[in-house]
DNA sequence: GGTTAGCACTCTCACCCGGCGAGTGCTAAT
DNA sequence: ATTAGCACTCGCCGGGTGAGAGTGCTAACC
């Protein structure tokens, strides 16, 4: 447990090295933040906190950064998430009341205003059913010999698949067999069409297994498209300015080491959580912080909501923001299909 | 005009160049390519061809290195597009084997393909129609007064939107309604559409209004999806090592600017040009060339594969890799839609 | 006239060196 | 417990230097 004083010193030290990305001098926060004491003092404090692990100097003779354990302290113990200033919440509001209708949009809006308040990498992955239930399909005549179905899934994700025809068939006798299929099978899972065995003509067949494929291979995902929004903002925070660094972290953030780098898993519904550098799993983020929250837990769909900074990250801002938008998706959720 | 010597000493400089990212020296050139003269016999030509414009000295006392001028020589006269190799190709041809079907699929496909071979950006952008037609559309009941439309169109494109509804309908009564206007519209283009001038309900009025939106939006667009691969592996290029080139490198090959750095529009079909360094029009792409190609003149359906690198590229390899992988792309449109 | 050996010249790069400034840790006095 | 004072450490910056690479030029040669 650390003294009042030790606290508030910590704070400071975080909150003046996220600003300026500069190693804090003990003068630099006696003058800063007026404190009553000398730096002699601050000294003492400071090689304490040290010895305690929360904060290190990069070398002798420059000032103190917070260690991953300072953060961690900040975070739970220091800092207090400030909500977003009302002017702001209103223009958020107003651009997700513009782009009403597709989940896909609102995940890339959210990404977007993320992105743009704070200036790291924002991650929201769109709302996903765990076990997709079919809706709806449709087939398509498309040329002589191939055919498009459309597959309409809970709530509203739409696939699609190319068939190939054994013989030519109408859009009449197309519909017919969508007709039939539909009568069978909408509104019901992966699972349940498994377990009905249903004898069926050779088209049917194919189509039924398609759309198995289809909806399988959908709910085997563990979470729906990534929107992606701010790397180039981000890449211009001083730890990333070496190219190496850049390149570790565009590597880890394409689609197949996302889930890797950001433990999607890990996040609560409507609780946002914080994963410091050294924290991290994957050694390539060992310099990076993740904020992360789950939102859709009522309605079957769920989703993500994420930023990825260096451990100088912004928490509060980070943290607030993260909630807030996390809040606004679930309310479109429940409006939509709650 | 330049001589028959001349010449062969710029293919040298060009390839040795590419190969090695230094500047070559006099020496050098007789070393590796085992001339029959000596180094200040090279050195006399160079001179000419430095004053001719077709190479240039970072700075005194380096080697050469080709200008653009010199560059454009070479794609223009000097280099011979090699065929990838047989093996090779089986490789690729069963790659797209496999991904029968759907035709963003192919794109990002050959991106990737394009990618792993040449270690540039490839950016090939999916088959898209200009003038889309309506080929069937579904209604499908989400929630209370929610009901999402989605959008078949030419060939296989397919959209969606979410209509909010004045007032609860079932999804029988959303069938009639879809297949009323199929028989109505199927087939048909946003401008026969337009000029119908059919009474409708609301509900129809309103899912009339929204796919012509959908679709007069879509045929706006002048290209479709755009599948960029290989970003990473190009920004090891040393030409791009500075945090500063990437940085800028990635804006331009975002959605907004992509147009603008990749002039699409001068794409031939079945042809393959090179735009180099500064031929660009836009000052950011003065350090890169792009090597573009069109694909699906024959079908309603068009899309381009490309090549974005530095100046420093490997032109035959490219040249021949996006010819390729061009024609791949013809047939299978030919073989699905033809 | 084209070719070549020889050589002086230029320019970059890597390295070292020393001074400066920032910031600390320690000590002794309060 | 606090603080003034001071010696010490270390990164950074500018200049200087030497090695190496490669050229252009000149004069001789075929």
């Amino acid at each position: 447990m650390l003294t009042k004083r030790r606290e508030q010193l910590l704070r400071f030290i975080v909150d003046e090295y996220v600003r300026s990305a500069q190693p804090v001098a003990s003068s630099a926060v006696v003058r800063r933040y007026g404190l009553p004491v000398s730096s002699a003092t601050i000294r003492n404090e400071m090689a304490r906190l040290e010895e305690d692990g929360y904060i290190v100097q990069p070398h002798t003779s420059a000032g103190r950064i917070p260690s991953d354990r300072g953060y961690r302290y900040y975070v739970e113990a220091l800092m207090r998430p400030q909500e977003p200033p009302v002017a702001v919440q209103q223009t958020i509001r107003h651009q997700f009341h513009q782009a009403a209708g597709e989940t896909a949009e609102w995940a890339q809006l959210a990404a977007a205003v993320l992105a743009a308040r704070l200036s790291y990498v924002s991650v929201v992955t769109a709302p996903h059913a765990a076990r997709p239930r079919l809706r709806r399909l449709q087939l398509v005549s498309v040329h002589d010999f191939v055919a498009l179905l459309v597959l309409v899934l809970n709530e509203t994700l739409v696939l699609q698949h190319t068939l190939t025809l054994d013989r030519q068939l109408s859009q009449d006798e197309l519909n017919e067999v969508a007709a039939r299929l539909n009568s069978l099978y909408a509104g019901r899972t992966v699972d349940e069409i498994r377990t009905m065995q249903i004898e069926h003509l050779s088209l049917e067949a194919q189509t039924v297994r398609a759309a198995l494929d289809l909806m399988e291979s959908e709910g085997a995902e563990s979470f729906g498209e990534a929107y992606l929004e701010g790397l180039r903002e981000m890449l211009r925070e001083p730890e990333f300015a070496q190219g190496e660094r850049m390149l570790t972290l565009m590597e880890l953030l394409g689609r197949p080491n996302l889930a890797k780098a950001i433990p999607l898993a890990r996040a609560g519904h409507q609780e946002v959580i914080a994963i410091i550098g050294s924290e991290h799993p994957d050694d390539a983020m060992q310099q990076c912080s993740v904020v992360i929250s789950r939102y859709g837990g009522s309605s079957s769909l769920r989703g993500t909501i994420s930023v990825v900074g260096p451990t100088r990250m912004h928490y509060p801002k980070a943290v607030s923001m993260v909630r807030y938008i996390s809040g606004i998706m679930e309310e479109l959720l429940d409006a939509y299909f709650g």
